[in-house]
DNA sequence: TCAGCGGGCAACTGTTTGGTTGCCTTTCTG
DNA sequence: CAGAAAGGCAACCAAACAGTTGCCCGCTGA
């Protein structure tokens, strides 16, 4: 799951929070705001945007990055499945302890 | 996010996942269902602990591992959250275009 | 029209990480 | 009690990764 592996990086996970609350914006104002280079916060985006969590669009000579809403509500219904998944297995486990 | 982190790795996502629909198991013998050595699966297991996705019980000489219900449901709730304020921003952003 | 801003490409570095092997301890069982 | 099974510890390796620097190209606007 690429998604989670892109989630899981600290600096990728604050990017992305931070381009949903604030709006779409450049790589520029993106990399002023951290302390990172812009080449880091490129390469960044780079994998959100592989895990489908993030799109580019052209404006001229910049790049307007934002969040893709449908992937993360995959995501969420991802792990709803496999808690509900859980759950059925532990109503097993103690049907069979208390058998 | 520690935790997206350890569900981002395949081997251990796999983990969890078989651990949750099998039932509690022991190193060896998730070890004997993976391609992976005893050492492997014992490192994954860790990471997963201290994300709090799973937890161990000693039982004699066996060390047996089971899926905690209650972490993944976090993480279900932080993403729902996530995605709530996606959409508040998104909201605003329309709003003010159409103004 | 040209200076400067936004960005792409590529090479390089240090650290993390996924995985292995080897050896030792503890526990179970015939 | 001896041997086998389960696991812990540590060293090691290769690959991936986060981040940097340097250079170059294409827009944009005074």
């Amino acid at each position: 799951m690429p998604l989670f592996a892109a989630l899981g990086d600290e600096t990728r996970l604050a990017l992305v929070l931070r381009l949903g609350s604030g709006g779409p914006r450049s790589i520029a104002q993106l990399a002023a705001e951290s302390p990172y280079t812009r080449q880091a916060i490129t390469k960044h985006l780079e994998v959100l945007s592989a895990a489908g969590l993030v799109r580019s669009d052209r404006r001229g000579r910049e790049r307007i990055w934002n969040v893709e809403a449908d992937r993360l509500a995959a995501a969420r219904k991802y792990l709803e499945q496999v808690s509900l998944q859980w759950e059925a297995t532990l109503g097993r486990l103690k049907q069979f302890v208390e058998e």
